[in-house]
DNA sequence: CATGAATGAGGATTCATTCAT
DNA sequence: TATGAATGAATCCTCATTCAT
């Protein structure tokens, strides 16, 4: 009779990456079918293990699910902060954010189809929404912000609601990535950042 | 005397407004819960109707849904292309349709989130996807679409891509709804609708 | 407001024959469909009439499907007695019976199917196994009987144990019937009958 | 070191005969309440084992049925067979038929009801009747048929249409297994035969 | 740690029957 | 009498989660 090892999650995580080989099967899953449609049976397929392995790992369908976004936005954050970081004005700070964006998202469709479904609608399954999430993304917005606030007092545009004008480039973002993906834009990604970067800074240093 | 009920699918409706009270209370409960975790039983309760009653003025849970939305899209696109009907530049079209637009959703919330669900993010349960609503949604971004078109031969603004501007004006109407929506702005609608209006302007106008 | 009418079944039977077009339509899709996936529905329909009338002739599906059952086999067994009884000898009142049995599920195919149903297996939904369609069952059989041991006594044929004969008479002529119905059979009617008296004739009469 | 259990449906079994179980008791509350009246839930209780479990061995209520269906018929076959091919002659082997499909039906009554339910009505609902079964049927009838044919070659019985007198063997022994299977029949079992095989002899090999 | 068989709550849908008009 | 809208019990099936091996 071996020792009952003890039950508690990601206890070492094996040099075999079973905890990636899960989330990334479960970015698969969840990207083609939604939350409600996909099956733990389907992830632990595509992840090549046994169904109950997975609750090993994440202790339930929903949390699979969580940790499948944050470890999604967690990169996907970092690469955009690092792109902004690089270049000291606000308006090359605006071409980074979203060349990141849409770069990252090219590499990774399946993060994409999620990331939609979550921050798309600011509803949908209600009992899904961490406030993680949202924090998350609040806080995406208030360093651009504080950005736009420094361009503001360095005169490099006017004066503007620094708030809301962040989130309206979080706004734009948004919109061409969706319509890119959607094959609703025919131009090459970079004429469309550029109508978008010069659209927004219109706005912001506008006479 | 009174109107005889439903003899097929949605033909007539019952002196007592039978389907319109199920659609009501379907958006209640997709908007609360969203399309998956909504069950049918918890919609005829809040419809204080039997479960198999629905059945008799629509089809299934999915098609009780889609006409949810549908109902409620065409009041909303209605809405708005009267207000904008009634203004003859540009400008004043583009404030006519947010200004629409956020009032219409503040008067129906349940429409809101289900709205939202759907064209927020356009991915997800694919199957539920209607090809109708996406081509709805175009329809109206071509609609102004030709609005800033005939502007631009007025001279009322410069020349710009006349697609990528409408969805443009699309893009931040959206994300200033969500933000009210959210309590995220503590500002007066009017004060949120004066800056976008005047965002885009700038960047339609712009020098 | 009018006085309520005595809510009895079949008051009156109305001169449209109200009854008998609701049983014709009722032999028409239990045959098709079998007991259970039949609907009332259905059959109100197929009766132009409406469903609740239906409820008016006949107290419950099932008593409906009785009904039907019994109808038939009233003017099946009417049929059957009257051919055997114009002839005289064993033989010709067997030919007569497979005869008249013949004849009449070829006319009535719906009929056909239904009793097959109930006399087939002599199982099936034993709920619905009325000891009444078992009791007449058997008085055809025992009716039989009576004219074999008569043969028996006028020595037509040799002593045989009549009820069993009698039976057998009944399981050859259900197979007749059966094979043909399905097209197993490419004879003519007459072929298979004068098989048929032929081979039980040889059983009975026989050294 | 027990076996696996299922894999994929019907492969193994389990040490403990789960799917045999399962057809046991499915045998046993098919026969008693019929296809359509039988539920799945009952089926489960009757089987000791929880509704979902059945799932994991067969795919449907319907396929369930089937596989209790085919399971029985095959035993069925098999035993009648093998009693036929130990004896050489025809009267001995349709004796043989006879003895066999009795004695087994009396040992499996559950599956007796069902089989009547399926080969007694032939018609019913249809979308429930397997060509499969048909075929079984015939092919067992083919079979005598031959038996038949090799006799008359060797001048056992006179020339007769060979397939017809199988079918004769095939209804009179439904006939008497049904009569005794609902106690019309107060003979031993042996007299009942006897008097088949008799008359059946008759018919055949008659002047 | 890993497995996957077993569980059973949950949900969509059907349909016989009722009853107000 | 006739109607057909409303009802809600009943049913099949799915799937997240557990647990013995």
């Amino acid at each position: 009779m071996a020792t009952k090892a003890p039950r508690t999650l990601r206890q070492t995580e094996g040099a075999d990456g079973r905890r990636e080989r899960i989330l990334e099967a479960a970015s698969r899953v969840f990207a083609q079918k939604g939350f409600a449609a996909a099956s733990v049976d389907e992830i632990a397929q595509a992840a090549g293990i046994a169904k109950g392995t997975i609750y090993l790992y994440q202790p339930s369908k929903e949390a699979l699910y969580w940790a499948t976004l944050r470890e999604g936005l967690e990169a996907l954050c970092g690469e955009v902060r690092a792109k902004m970081d690089e270049v000291p004005t606000l308006k090359e700070k605006i071409r980074a954010l979203v060349t990141a964006k849409l770069a990252y998202f090219d590499a990774h469709p399946d993060f994409y189809r999620i990331y939609q479904a979550e921050f798309g609608p600011v509803t949908q399954p209600l009992y899904l929404r961490h406030k993680d999430l949202r924090e998350r993304y609040l806080e995406q917005v208030r360093e651009l912000q504080k950005a736009i606030e420094a361009a503001a007092r360095r005169g490099e545009i006017r004066k503007v609601p620094s708030q809301t004008a962040a989130f309206v480039v979080a706004d734009l973002t948004r919109g061409v990535i969706t319509r890119r993906s959607l094959g609703w834009s025919q131009n090459k990604a970079e004429d469309d950042v550029d109508f978008l970067v010069d659209f927004v800074w219109k706005g912001l240093a506008g006479k």
